[in-house]
DNA sequence: CTTTACATGTAATCGGTTACATGATTAA
DNA sequence: TTAATCATGTAACCGATTACATGTAAAG
């Protein structure tokens, strides 16, 4: 799953342009994908070089002029091919679990102050997620609300465990 | 979190060779890091010629010399830099969620059979953490074995989700 | 008056993967 | 006899990040 991927499938189901398709990766995909801007526009680029999708020019004023893609014959048969790929399994990098893993060179103080923060921030993930699941879960696909789903969970058992073990420490 | 902060780390611990690194990551680190031989001894190399870590070899027979690595004092000033530096959040790419998302462009069956694979996936993989978790637990600071169980427990509300979804589908 | 949202993009660089290349030993 | 384990490495390529570059409009 890269970049492209996901594009392709955002635009199977709308016109966007590379702004909305970046706002996406900040809200619903926020689990379990995200890539700069630096990755979306080239990524567009190279694929409507190769014919995978097609530019309209919206004229605006006072703003840049907006670039809505829609994904042509080609880009759909592209995105089925990764449909149809071996599912892999999940990629994570996890620098909290990396500094708990190295916590012998760290000093317990400092070592607490990371855990705190990380509980909170996961907190604050949890609520932003059940607030879109709440927002826009009448709208989504069964598939789709699994997937936050899991999102949610993933946050909430993080959470679980920094707090019961920060208890032990 | 890059290779070369977790190499370092590593090495901090004890002298190992590429091979050892490569494997630590298939264990201990599966849940939170990964990373390719392509990667591992390149870093090596570079934290080497940058005097990082120093290069033992231990000359042996039927097989290619094993390379012992060992962190130096400017390797440790480097880890300690890693470990001063803001704790980044989780970076996580998952297939299946973007299976899910994707969901109503995938016929039911298959689907069916990807969230079947997800979960059987997700149990071998539960049962492998709660393994060493009961072989190694015994030698683990209080801070690995969160890190451990994060990892488990991260895989379980997985397998959770899924479980409870395909009965809704 | 400052920040956020809107809106596009490039250049330099980097970190990492994949595939290749080699080959003995041991266990099933 | 086949697969797994031990053990090292390189070359080509690629996907992505970071920093840069620009600018208006609306909201607080």
């Amino acid at each position: 799953m890269q970049a492209k991927d996901v594009i392709l499938g955002l635009l199977k189901k709308k016109d966007m342009s590379g702004y909305d398709i970046k706002k996406r990766f900040e809200e619903e995909f926020s689990f379990f994908f995200d890539s700069s801007y630096g990755s979306v526009y080239p990524t567009l680029k190279k694929l409507e070089s190769n014919q995978y999708i097609h530019k309209k020019t919206l004229i605006q004023e006072g703003k840049p002029n907006k670039h809505l893609f829609s994904i042509t014959k080609k880009g759909e048969e592209l995105f089925e091919c990764y449909l149809e790929s071996e599912v892999k399994r999940d990629n994570i990098r996890s620098d909290i679990c990396m500094r708990l893993y190295f916590g012998e060179f760290i000093n317990k103080k400092q070592m607490l102050t990371i855990i705190k923060n990380t509980i909170s921030q996961n907190e604050k993930t949890v609520h932003q997620l059940e607030h879109m699941y709440t927002l826009y879960g009448g709208n989504m696909s069964d598939t789709q609300k699994i997937s936050l789903e899991i999102g949610i969970e993933y946050h909430k058992s993080q959470l679980q465990v920094l707090q019961d073990g920060i208890q032990k420490l």
